[in-house]
DNA sequence: ACGCTCGGGACCCCCCGTTATT
DNA sequence: AATAACGGGGGGTCCCGAGCGT
C-alpha cells in the first residue's frame, strides 16, 4: 500500500502541474512536456498515470468538479436557508476560483472541451439542478415570489455566475471577482425576492465578503 | 487599385476561414494548415496577410469587435429608450452569436487570449461604457429606479450576457441561447425597473424574439 | 539610357547589399527577403535583375573577382619587380578584405560554393598562375633561388594566403590580417630569396604597411 | 547501462550523418531531415539528442576536435623531435580531411560559425599554442633558427595548413592535399632551418608520404 | 524597361504526443 | 517509472512567379 499512497501522490501532483499548466496556456498550446516539468516528474510516470493529453484534461476537469459538489454538499449540511444557501455556494465557488489552481485550470478547460473530445453538460446540469431545488425551496418557503420561475432563475443564476467569473478573468485577472458576485446578487435580488426591504437584500448581500475563512478539506 | 482590392478581399476569406476553425478547436488547436485549407488560400497567401498565427488570431477579434461596435452604433441611432436600446444590443449580439462566423470564432478566442498575446480588455471596457452610459440615461428619464447604479448594472449586464451565451455553447451549442437572454432581462427587469407592471416588463422582453430581421450590413 | 542607368544602380545596390548578408550569414541561411531590406530595394526588383538565389551569389562572387584582378592589373601595370608585386598583391587584396563588403561576401561565397552550383576553379587558377608567372621572373631575375619551383611557389603562396586571410577572420575578425600577411613573408621570403640579408627581405616586407593608400577604383 | 550504450551508439550514428550532410551542403543548406535519413534514424531521435540544429553543429565541430586532438596527443607521445611532430601533425591532419567525414564536416563547419551562434576561437588557439611550443623546442634544439620566432611561425604553419586543405578542396576536392602539404613544408623548411642541407630537409619532407598507416583508433 | 503587389507551394526546424524497452 | 526513440505535423518563411502599374 505505501506503493499504492505514493502513486497516489504522484498523480495528484501532475493534475496540480497540468492544471496550473492548461490555466495558463490552454488544452491546444499547453505542452506535456512543461506539465512533467511542473510537476517533477518524467513524461514516463507521466504517461504511467494518464494514457493521454485528453484523458489528463478530462481527470484536471473532474477533479475540479469533485472539489466544487464537495463544497457545495458541505454547504447544503449546514442547514441555512435555501436563498442563502444558493449565494453562500457562489461565495464559496468564486473562493476556489481565487485560490485552488485545479479549479481554475478546470474552468478554463471546461470552455476548451470541444479541443478534445469531452461533454461538459454533466456538471452543468448538475449544478443547474442543485440550483434549482433551493430555488424552488426559497418559492415554497417565501422567500423568493411565485411569479419567479425557479427553473429559469437557476439557469440564470449558473450563467450569470459564469460569466461574472470570466469576465473578471478577462477584466481584472480575476482580482475583483468577489465584488462583482456580491454586486450580481445585490442586483438579482431586488427583482426576485418577496421582501424586498433594504435590510434583508443587504443582510443576504453581506454574505458575500473576502474575510469568511475558507473550509477546510479538498 | 484591383490589385488592393483582391487583397482585401483574400485577407477577409481568411479572417472568415480562422474564424471557423478558431470556434472549432480554440487557438491552440487550431492549425494554420486547415485554416489555408478552409479559404481555399495557401500558406503563401496568409502568410503574406499575417505575420503569425497570434496576428490573425487577434484579427478575428478586432474584426469581430468592428461587426458588434457597428451593431450597437446602429441601435443606438435607431433612437429608441435607453432601456430599450440594452435590451436590444443584447438580442443582436445573440444574433449575431447564432449566425455570424467571425463573431462566433471572436468570442471563442476572446477567452483564449492569454494563450496568444493579447490584451481584451478594451472591447470589454467599450462595451460596458456603452451599457453604463445608457443605464444612467434609463435612470435619468425614470425608466430604472435611482437606487441602481448605472456602473454596478453596467457591468453586471455584461457579465450576465457573457455567461448566458458562454453557457447555452455549453449546454445545447447556443440552440436555446435567444430564450436564455430573454429569461435573462425577463429576471433582471423587474429588479431594476420603476414600474414593474407586468406590462411594461413583457413589452420590453417582447423586444427579444426570434423572427426578426437581422440588420443588413456587417 | 536614362533608364537603364537607374537600373545598373539598383543592380549594384542588391548587389552590395546581398554581399553584406551573404557575409554574416552564409549562403544558405541567408535569406533574400532580408537582401532586399538591407538593399532597399523590393523582392520584385530583386527578382528583375537577378534570376535566383543562386544567381545572386555568382554575380557577388563575379563583382568581388573583378574588383580583385582589376587590383592585380593596376599593379601589374606599376612595373615593380615581380617579387614586389607579388607581395603587394597580397596586401592589395588584404586591403579589400578590410573594407570592401563585397569582395568579404564574394570570398565567403566562395568556400561555400558546393551550397550552390558553382564551380571557383576559375578565379583560383586565374590568380596561380598570375603568382607563377611573377615567380618564374623573379627567378629569372635571380631574385628567387634557381631551386625554388614556381608552380609549386605559386600554389602555396595562394593557399598560404587564403588560409592566413582566413584564420584571421576567425581569429580576429580580420582585425590582424595586415600583421598576419607580414609574417607571412617575413617567414616566407628567407626560404626562397637569393640574397636573404636582413636587409632586402626587411625592405620587401616593409611594403606591407597599413597606412598606404587604396588605389582608387573599383 | 544497455540503454546508455545504445543511446551513445545512436548520438554517435547522427554526428556522422550530420558531418557529412553539413560537409556536402554547408550549414544553412543542410536539412535536418536529410541527416536523419543518412544516418538511419527518425527526427524524434534527432531531437532527443540534440536541442537543435546549430547543437547538432557544434556536437560536429567539437567530435573533429576531439579526434584531431588525440591525433595530436598520439604523435606527441612517440617521442619524435620537435620539428618532426610539426610535420607529422600536418600530414595527420591531412589524412584525417581525406578519410575521416567527421573531420571534413567538422572542417567546414568551422568556416560557417558565424550561421550558427559558435566561436571556434578555442580550437584555433590550441593548436597555435601546441605548434607554438614545438617550435619553441625546436629552436631550443637548435633545428630551427635562433631568428625565427616561435609565434609567428606556429600561427603560419596553422594558417597555411588550413589554406592549402581549403584551395585543394575548392580545386581538386583535396585529390592532391597531401602534395601540397608536401610543397608546403618544403618551402618552407629551407626558410627556417639551421641545417638547410637538401638532405636534411629531404628527409623531414619525405615523412609526408600517402602509403603511411593511419593510426588506429579515433 | 523597370518594378511592385500579391500569392503559390515547398520545405524547414522544431517539438509534440506517444510508444517500446528496460 | 525512467530512458530512448518514433513519426507526424506544428507554425513559419523562403524562393520564386504571375499579373499589373508606370
Amino acid at each position: 500500500v505505501a506503493l499504492q499512497e505514493r502513486a497516489r501522490a504522484t498523480r495528484e501532483t501532475i493534475i496540480a502541474g497540468a492544471a496550473a499548466v492548461f490555466e495558463e496556456s490552454g488544452y491546444g498550446s499547453a505542452s506535456l512536456s512543461l506539465v512533467a516539468e511542473r510537476a517533477q516528474v518524467t513524461k514516463g510516470a507521466l504517461y504511467f498515470h494518464f494514457q493521454s493529453k485528453e484523458d489528463l484534461a478530462k481527470a484536471v476537469i473532474e477533479e475540479q468538479h469533485r472539489i466544487v459538489v464537495q463544497d457545495g454538499l458541505t454547504i447544503l449540511q449546514e442547514g441555512r436557508p435555501p436563498l442563502e444557501s444558493m449565494i453562500v455556494m457562489c461565495r464559496e465557488f468564486g473562493r476556489r476560483l481565487l485560490h485552488e489552481p485545479v479549479v481554475r485550470g478546470g474552468i478554463r478547460l471546461t470552455f476548451e472541451a470541444t479541443s478534445f473530445g469531452y461533454s461538459v453538460q454533466g456538471p452543468y446540469e448538475d449544478w443547474i439542478k442543485v440550483m434549482e431545488n433551493l430555488a424552488a425551496q426559497a418559492v415554497a418557503e417565501g422567500a423568493i415570489r411565485k411569479d419567479v420561475s425557479p427553473e429559469a432563475l437557476s439557469k440564470l443564476v449558473v450563467a450569470c455566475f459564469t460569466g461574472v467569473q470570466m469576465v473578471s478573468e478577462v477584466r481584472t485577472g480575476r482580482e475583483d471577482v468577489m465584488d462583482r458576485i456580491r454586486d450580481m446578487w445585490q442586483i438579482l435580488l431586488p427583482g426576485i425576492m418577496h421582501d424586498t426591504s433594504a435590510d434583508r437584500v443587504g443582510r443576504l448581500v453581506g454574505l458575500i465578503r473576502m474575510d469568511h475563512t475558507v473550509p477546510a478539506g479538498t
